[in-house]
Order: structure tokens, then sequence, then C-alpha cells
DNA sequence: ACCTGAACACCGTTCAAGT
DNA sequence: ACCTGAACACCGTTCAAGT
């Protein structure tokens, strides 16, 4: 059977969160598929854009949450939840990053956050600001526990970062956003 | 004369300065010092190491602020003035992020801006925290706007960043973060 | 001490030619 | 429409051998 662009963007996904953005060429990705390198390039223009469909992918898992609550809290849970799912997955911050300032509001996860900071009543003239220091805040936490995790076990004099204490300190930065919001 | 680590390490900044990351490979460096790439890894053990040293040199060009400033103030300008070194080094976002998780507090600039943090009052278990935060909205403002910048220049349906505008979006969320850091 | 030459095991991308 | 084979122009890193 054929390949398509989905499987070809699937396949992507996996190698991505087995084995990091390093092991995620498109040679070794035509490997995976057994096909030629050549062949991905009629699903794909080039990596760059590969790199935006797995983001996507990767923003396509996060729940959105349940409406009912108070717009502070969804949004913390939301914050949460993104950095909870992209900390699982290797050099996540970095692929992230790339879609984020080509495409703002492509996924669904991001624009309910655009929207969640709306509700908080933050003015209209600051809402893409805070939206984006928010994401600045995920995407900084998770590069940075993930890259203190590759130090940790390049250097046996570094110790691990403790996943408890990583959430722990991302929900602290999180709250300080969030009082300086509301007044 | 023979080669100096000093040497290899500014010739990377230029390099870096003036082509991007994509340009700063051991081969071109070798090639702008006249030398074969094998010779860069007496003075280096390897890229990632010589990426460090290169962050360290983009930081140490930071001017620390002069006291006798209120600390928020002294702490806002000193973002501001991290930002804007940082955004006129293409991929510098990249680069200081790799060093930082690495070092978080090898600079001056860095050890002062936790220093800032601490006088304006932020209890000693968020300190590290909230640093943390000012530095990712730092670097992901400046990734951003660089990001944007080369979206724009492969897509003219895109408008280019502009860089007041840009300036603004950071000192708005420079101004939440610390009015959630004083009450 | 410091460097060269040459190699090893890779990359992303293109494109004529095949089916 | 979809893919292969082969090439082009690169990578980072190692290491014997030279000076």
């Amino acid at each position: 059977m054929a390949l398509s662009r989905e499987q070809v963007v699937a396949t992507a996904v996996d190698l991505l969160r087995r084995y990091g953005l390093g092991d995620l060429t498109m040679r070794r990705l035509a490997r995976e598929l057994g096909v030629a390198p050549g062949a991905l390039y009629w699903h794909v223009a080039n990596k760059q854009e590969l790199l935006v469909e797995v983001a996507d992918a990767l923003l396509a898992e996060i729940a959105v949450p349940p409406p009912g609550q108070p717009p502070e809290e969804a949004l913390a849970g939301l914050a949460v939840s993104l950095r909870e799912a992209l900390v699982q997955v290797p050099d996540a911050a970095d692929v992230v990053g790339l879609a984020y300032a080509v495409e703002p509001g492509a996924t669904r996860a991001l624009r309910e956050l655009a929207r969640l900071v709306h509700d908080t009543g933050v003015p209209a003239s600051e809402r893409d600001k805070v939206a984006a220091l928010v994401v600045h805040h995920v995407l900084g936490s998770v590069a940075g526990e993930q890259n203190r995790g590759l130090a940790a076990r390049a250097d046996p004099e570094l110790s691990p970062p403790d996943p408890a204490g990583e959430a722990k300190a991302f929900e602290v930065g999180l709250a300080v956003i969030l009082r300086g919001v509301t007044r």
C-alpha cells in the first residue's frame, strides 16, 4: 500500500518520542518506513514542514479543560497539562517552539489558552502578550528540565532533575504570572 | 602563530553573528581560521562545549545595571538589555538556552539577575523559580521574534515583526511578572 | 604541543528514470 | 501518482602521522 502523509507524520512522532530530535532524520524515517529517502519528499515539502506537523500532532493530544471552572483555574490546568504532555517527549520544546512561531493559533490547545487568558479579564491589548508569556514559561520549563536531564546523564557530578520539584517550580512561576494578571 | 581557544571561540561568535547557527559548523569554522577541521579538537572537546563558550561570550558583553536603583527597576532594565543584546544575534536563544540549562549561574549577567530577584523581596524558596521565569521570557521572546522574522522572509504573505512592537510586548510580559512578584 | 590528511559514518535535498 | 537509485554538497569526530 502507498505511503500517506499521515503515516509519515505518525512515524516521525514515534521516532521523536523514542529517540529524540537527533534521531529524527529524513533518512532514518525513510528506513523506518521501508522506503528510499527521496520518497518522503513526495508527501512533505521538507524537514521543517514535517516538524511543524509533528508539533501539531503533539499538541492535538492535549485535552482542553472542561467548562464551568473559573478561567484562572482552567488556564492553570491547561498550562500544567501542556507541560506534562511535552516533558514526556524529548526535545518537544524545540519542535513546538518552531511551530508556535510559525503559526501561534494553529492548534486547539493554543487557541484555547488564548481564549482563557481573555476570560481572565486581561485587557485586549495585552491578551496575546500574556498568552505568549505563558507559552514561553511552558516551553522554557520543559527545555530546562530536559536539558538538565541530559546534562546529568553526561556528567555524574550533577544530580538528575526531580520531576516533582520541576513540576512545583513550574507552578510557582505560573502563579506569579496569574497574580500579575489579576492585578 | 598557534591557534588559541579564545581565538576559536571568538571566530565562532563572529560566524554566529553573521550567518547564524546553520553556518556555525566545525568545518566552516576551521576554514575561517585556515586550519584543518581536526585542529579544532585540540582546543575544544566538541561542538557542544564550544557552543557553551559562545553563549558565555555573548552574555559577558551585557552591562550590569548601575547600583542605586530600586531592585524592580534594575531587574527590568537588565532583562531589557539582555533581550536587546540577544535579538541582534541569530539563534542566540537556542545557544544561550543550552548554556543556561547546563550552568545557570555561570555568567555575571545571570547571577546579577538572580541577585536582583532576591532584592525585590521574593521569598527564598521562590527566588530561582522567578529568575528562571524571567530568563524563559527573555529567551522565548527572542526566539519568537527571530522565528517570525525567518518565517516572514520565507513567506511573503506574512508581515515581518516590528522591532518596537516586539520590545513593547516583551515589556508588557515583564510587567506582569513584576506585578505578580511584588504581591 | 599543535596540526594535517584521510577516513568513518552520517546528513537534507534533488531529480531523472522507472512503474 | 508514487517511488527508486544515484548523486550533490555537506556534516561531527577520530586518529595515525607529521613537525
